[in-house]
RNA sequence: GUGCCUAUAGCUCAGUUGGUUAGAGCAUCGGAUUGUGGUUCCGAGGGUCGUGGGUUCAAAUCCCAUUAGGCACCCCA
């Protein structure tokens, strides 16, 4: 047998029982905060069409957009011209039609427009699935890996900001990570933007100055020529680069520098009143306002957050903000919405390496019954279904095998009971319990090996 | 999209300056033990050395190409 050996795509996964286990563990805890503060689920498919999805990620997103290509004969929109002059984003528009989703916020925008008749605003949903990026996979980064969004879209309160920030903090303090939560507000960066006298390139600006504490102001700085800011811009931007100190000092700095911004103030306005609420509830893990944040998602236009674990270096685990306008690409103008994205393989990847899961007592049959043959098996069974409705978890090895076979799958599968049931116990109607990890065997009733187990 | 590294049994890896029939541990299966696992002992199966070409008397080993995987950058959860 000349098989070829099975594999997987790069940056995709498979998921052990173990895995999936620990996986569910996270789901459970975000599912259950999200739900807690109002928040029900939706799903939307896994393919979009590519028309609402490209362009809201921005050129880099585009990129990494998985397209499918068209079933039947793909190739019957397009013409000799497509190939001998190579414009691969033309032709991939005339073999593709759809792709698997990138993020689950545009296509919760998405559903929002399609279904704004039926949906009573605000309205707050949470959405639990996998997304698709055609990225290079590395360390914590993966082609398929699960988001966690919750969002409120028709709301302009900033109430929802403080209580994403609620939700995270509930989250990972009950997941057991220590996090710093990094909060920001793009129109403060617009603001800075507009002051420098280089408004048009906001988001050069911004993914610049995100990398301040990795790559340090000198790199910055050279990284803002290069994409075009005039030296005067750059020399302006230096002061506010250079803020240093406490909230309470950056604060009237800032405040002075953008004084002449509309757009500015009302970002400082607004990360004001959150702030504010922020500090009035006590949160468990660190959060701060940091004017280096700036996310490269193009449709974020208010505040923005994105959370680190404190104990490990590792990209961020949760990220979100708020978008004004993403409704009104798909016809519904004037909606604001803002949300949060947990990213459950970062955490659990994360909760991996710092040994933060629970141990796992459950997640195995409790008992296994050992079968002796066709007489057995019947006789068996009834006394699984009671152990079974008395909420214990058991069951029958299918065959009937080796003793030793049978032993050693309950030993693997770290079953703590096996039960022999053979001729001896039938007759007596008694159950020979053997204790796995102590290897003791003893006899007994049905009745009190359930009390006991229980 | 750019750069670097790796590829030998199901898994993790050894394999000398190129030299007989390519090894180990784990896993699997069988036996010691037909109603007793985890420990121990004995044994077995499992490989076109990623693929294709080249150099050589001789290639897992050297060279070229190709494919796949990993890491870093870019970007991001």
């Amino acid at each position: 047998m000349a098989d070829q050996k099975p594999s997987i795509p790069k940056g995709t996964r498979d998921f052990s029982p173990v895995e999936m286990m620990r996986r569910n563990f996270i789901f459970d805890i975000i599912k259950e905060v999200f739900q807690r503060y109002g928040y029900l689920p939706i799903e939307t498919p896994a393919m979009e069409n590519l028309s609402t999805l490209t362009g809201k990620y921005g050129e880099e997103g585009d990129r990494l957009l998985f397209k499918i290509l068209n079933s039947g004969d793909y190739l019957k929109k397009t013409s000799i011209e497509d190939f001998e002059s190579p414009n691969l984003n033309k032709l991939a528009a005339k073999i593709s039609e759809k792709g698997l989703r990138y993020d689950l916020t545009v296509p919760f925008a998405r559903y929002v427009v399609q279904n704004r008749n039926d949906i009573t605003f605000p309205f707050k949903r949470y959405q639990i699935q996998p997304v698709w990026r055609a990225d290079r996979p590395q360390k914590g980064r993966y082609r398929e890996f699960y988001q966690c969004d919750v969002d409120v879209i028709g709301s302009n309160s900033l109430i929802n900001e403080v209580e994403l920030v609620l939700i995270i903090d509930e989250v990972f303090d009950k997941l057991g990570i220590n996090t710093i939560i990094k909060i920001n507000n793009r129109k403060i960066l617009s603001g800075i933007a507009e002051v420098i006298g280089e408004a048009d390139k906001m988001i050069d600006i911004t993914v610049a100055i995100d990398k301040l504490d990795k790559i340090g102001l000198e790199k910055v700085n050279e990284e803002l020529e290069a994409k075009g800011l005039s030296k005067q811009a750059i020399e302006k931007l230096q002061p506010i680069l250079n803020l240093e100190g406490i909230l309470k000092e950056k604060f009237p700095k800032l405040k002075e520098i953008l004084k002449n911004s509309k757009i500015g103030m009302e970002g400082i306005e607004e990360l004001m009143t959150m702030l504010t609420h922020l500090k009035d509830l006590n949160l468990k893990n660190k959060w701060r306002f940091d004017l280096t944040l700036a996310r490269g998602l193009n449709y974020y236009t208010g505040a923005i957050f994105e959370v680190v674990a404190k104990d490990i270096k590792f990209g961020s685990i949760c990220g979100g903000g708020r978008y004004d306008d993403l409704t009104g690409i798909f016809g519904l103008p004037e909606v604001s919405g803002v949300g949060i994205s947990f990213g459950a393989d970062r955490v659990y990847d994360v909760m991996n390496e710092l040994n933060l899961f629970p141990e796992e007592s459950s997640i195995t049959s409790k008992v296994m019954f050992v079968n002796f043959g066709k007489e057995e098996e019947k006789f068996c069974l009834k006394l699984i279904k009671e152990i079974r409705q008395a909420g214990i978890s058991a069951e029958l090895y299918p065959d009937s095998v080796k003793m030793k076979k049978q032993m050693k799958y309950a030993n693997n599968k770290n079953i703590p009971y096996v039960v022999l049931v053979g001729e001896n116990e039938m007759k007596n109607n008694l159950i020979t319990v053997k204790d796995m990890q102590s290897g003791e065997q003893t006899e007994t009733s049905l009745k009190e090996f359930i009390e006991k187990v229980l």
